[in-house]
DNA sequence: CTATAGTCTATAGAACAAATAGACTATATT
DNA sequence: AATATAGTCTATTTGTTCTATAGACTATAG
């Protein structure tokens, strides 16, 4: 599970696409609207534009806002700067990865296996959701609702 | 990432599938061979004893055995019962599905249909990974250093 | 120069993960 | 029945991370 700092970075992104090239949004707006604690969304705010994703400016008619083009800024890199590793076991990740102190040759090993190409669809499939995708589908889930598209196609329910 | 209970689970089923029906496994046994504090795999044991997979025998020559066939344990069932949700948000997940505070309207939200979709993928392909799935895998991984035929076709490295 | 709005530092509290200790109970074997 | 073996149960400890908040500080527009 995302943690709700990732969670909240998404929504505040998201947030600030919607009014792309609108000029500087307000900390206060964002949290409002998202419903994310103000306090907390000023420390993701900062971590964002750490990331070069956002900038702000200071003062009145200051505020937050989009840097990059809604279409180039991706889940698979925002999930991985908040919430870290997208691997489910640590030698199956890419960063933040660890030689398996469990079995003898990770060379020969199917869990290794199994989970490193699971990391690999994961980050496949969040990196081709970017944030104009999203408002995308969001306007096609609004004329039509439960008829998108899927980026890929999902399994059976379980 | 799984939690260290959801992966020594994983490797102290996969210990127990490879003795299939050859009577029961010393708990000490298991925990020096997958290097797991003794303590705590404990207390896997008897989470999996609950969850029917496994039963023990007490007094001499007791220990841990499969009930089940290698064929009929998967790891979505294992990383469920140990980690939890599948997928990464609330709104998209089955079990542990909390309705989104953050969306108007839940029926018509891009995000929460990506990780819902990206949760089904996740799920369809850890149902497919069963005991005798890896058991068969590390064999041809042996026979044949990183030739396995993936279970599904990963994608492009980042 | 002053109201506005973002920035920085520090910290509190809760929840969870990981591991360990030790007493207790059931069973096989003699 | 006695005894050693081996799993079971209860409790607790320790450490970390997550989430959130408070308050003083700094930059800027007008």
């Amino acid at each position: 599970m995302l943690s709700k700092k990732a969670q909240y970075a998404i929504y505040a992104l998201i947030n600030l696409a919607r009014k792309y090239n609108q000029g500087p949004v307000l900390i206060k707006n964002i949290a409002k609207e998202e419903k994310i604690p103000r306090k907390f969304l000023e420390s993701i705010l900062i971590e964002l534009k750490n990331l070069g994703l956002v900038n702000s400016k200071k003062g009145k008619g200051g505020g937050y806002y989009l840097i990059q083009h809604p279409g180039d800024i991706n889940m698979m890199f925002i999930t991985r700067s908040f919430n870290g590793a997208l691997g489910l076991i640590p030698c199956a990740c890419i960063i933040s990865y660890e030689s398996c102190a469990h079995c003898k040759d990770e060379s020969v090993c199917s869990i290794k296996k199994v989970f490193r190409d699971l990391r690999d669809i994961t980050a496949d499939y969040l990196e081709k959701v970017s944030l104009e995708k999203l408002l995308e589908m969001e306007a096609s889930l609004k004329r039509n609702p439960g008829r998108t598209i899927p980026l890929q196609e999902p399994g059976s329910q379980e």
